[in-house]
DNA sequence: GGCCGTTTAAAACAATTGTTTGAATCGCGG
DNA sequence: CCGCGATTCAAACAATTGTTTTAAACGGCC
């Protein structure tokens, strides 16, 4: 089974050595029209395994999609897997420039976390055509593969992070790390419901007061006012030792 | 194709007509020991749904781990669909029945309110037999299919008005219903992520924290806390109005 | 015991899956 | 124009899927 002279890189494992390709056209439009077969798999695979997910979504159906032999998957990225691979890692860097994070306003508290509400509802309900990203992101969150834990610590954590600081900020007592951890799940829960039960939502509300009052301005505001109440004011220990197992049980 | 003599209601679709059967044992345990092959099928169908979803689920794995040739599924429940159809059926049953809803509380709110976030932490973070429940609950919520839209309908909704209700106890000011509905889902939010999130959160929190912290009882007073600060004195008008978009801006 | 409907078993079926093959095609350097 | 590597194509491959078929075993009833 010599690998004689057909595929470079081996017909095992590895895409073509991009480095020296026939046309100079270096990896992107060809000057005629339509674009690389490589990136024309990259932009049809995204929303088909979005859309049935990695065990769901048929390589015949990606090349269908993007008008190409079924061949050419294993011919540019080895495998199914390697196009999966390269199509989160094309998510991950393609979000960061969309939807930046936004700084922290030293001044006011109150400013950060409205900014980091309001980034994250907007990355959770893009209905452009970074909408199949989400629920790509959803679809691994809920069946995790290795690919996605690194994503969860090189993406997730460092605005988890920024948001327990804001919400130390906002909360004038001392509070424990894990008081501090939970208020921010709390922000990142209500956030990500919107998305992930947005066919329970549907089902719920109405479809007049869900497209009057359920948009992005809004719920940025209702989330951080809820967050606000319960972090300002010295409430937020208070509140919580008040409720004793004595004083409500059943 | 005269459908012969072989299986009571048809070869195409129908399971058998299981009022007349050759056993005078109804449908369950066998005295001798194993449970019957229809309900051992059951059984056996449920965490594997769970586990891999009705696409990925296999028909042969269910069988393998019922311990019954891979024709059963065929003659008890017609085919695959019929299947995961009952399985839900009986997940419906059995979880009103494990975490029945609780009674509002007329004389406080607060307690109503607990009881509320409560039952819903312990229906999603149920370890036990029920587990796999949850797992395919979640699935479903994910991955819709005309099987839970009937289900959000009889079995979330009425949940649902019941937080709205409380949750208008709570606010002394009269709110427009969508106010509430946005506190409604900021409670069904926040219990949620604690299990479609759990693999981001087991990420984010260290091990030592999440087993100390993170458990029912203190999820379940910090939510309430939250959203009774979100709530109580007022504050849930005010501060929504204050956050106006010539205050915070950027 | 012998019959008969109910239930189970092993095997086979048609369809679809991801992947590979070997030839045809393209595009440039000689 | 020819050659040659990079790329694409149609076809086939082996594996697995849900489902069906055919025959055998079970169990009560005469």
């Amino acid at each position: 089974m010599a690998e004689s002279t057909k595929q470079p890189g081996g017909t095992s494992r590895n895409a073509p050595s991009n480095g020296a390709k026939g046309r100079l056209i270096s990896r992107g439009d060809s000057p005629a029209g339509q674009p690389d077969t490589r990136t024309r798999l990259l932009e049809a695979a995204g929303p088909v395994f979005a859309a049935h997910g990695f065990d769901g979504a048929t390589v015949r159906e990606i090349c269908a999609a993007a008008e190409v032999n079924v061949a050419a998957v294993g011919y540019h990225f080895g495998d199914k897997l390697g196009l999966y691979r390269e199509v989160i890692r094309g998510i991950r860097d393609h979000r960061e420039r969309r939807f930046p994070t936004p700084n922290n306003d030293a001044a006011d508290p109150r400013r950060s976390l409205y900014r980091i509400v309001r980034t994250l509802l907007s990355r959770m309900l893009a209905c452009d055509e970074s909408g199949w990203e989400t629920q790509l992101l959803m679809r691994e969150m809920n069946h995790p593969t290795p690919v996605f834990e690194s994503m969860v610590r090189e993406f997730f954590r460092p605005q988890f992070e920024r948001l327990v600081e804001v919400l130390r900020e906002l909360t004038q007592a001392d509070l424990p790390a894990h008081r501090l951890q939970q208020l921010a799940l709390s922000v990142v829960g209500q956030c990500l419901y919107y998305r992930m039960g947005s066919g329970v939502v549907q089902v719920l509300i109405p479809h007049s007061e869900l497209r009057a009052h359920f948009d992005i301005d809004s719920l940025s505001r209702h989330i951080t006012s809820v967050m606000l109440a319960a972090t300002e004011g010295g409430t937020a220990s208070s509140q919580y030792d008040q409720l004793d197992p004595d004083q409500i049980n059943w």
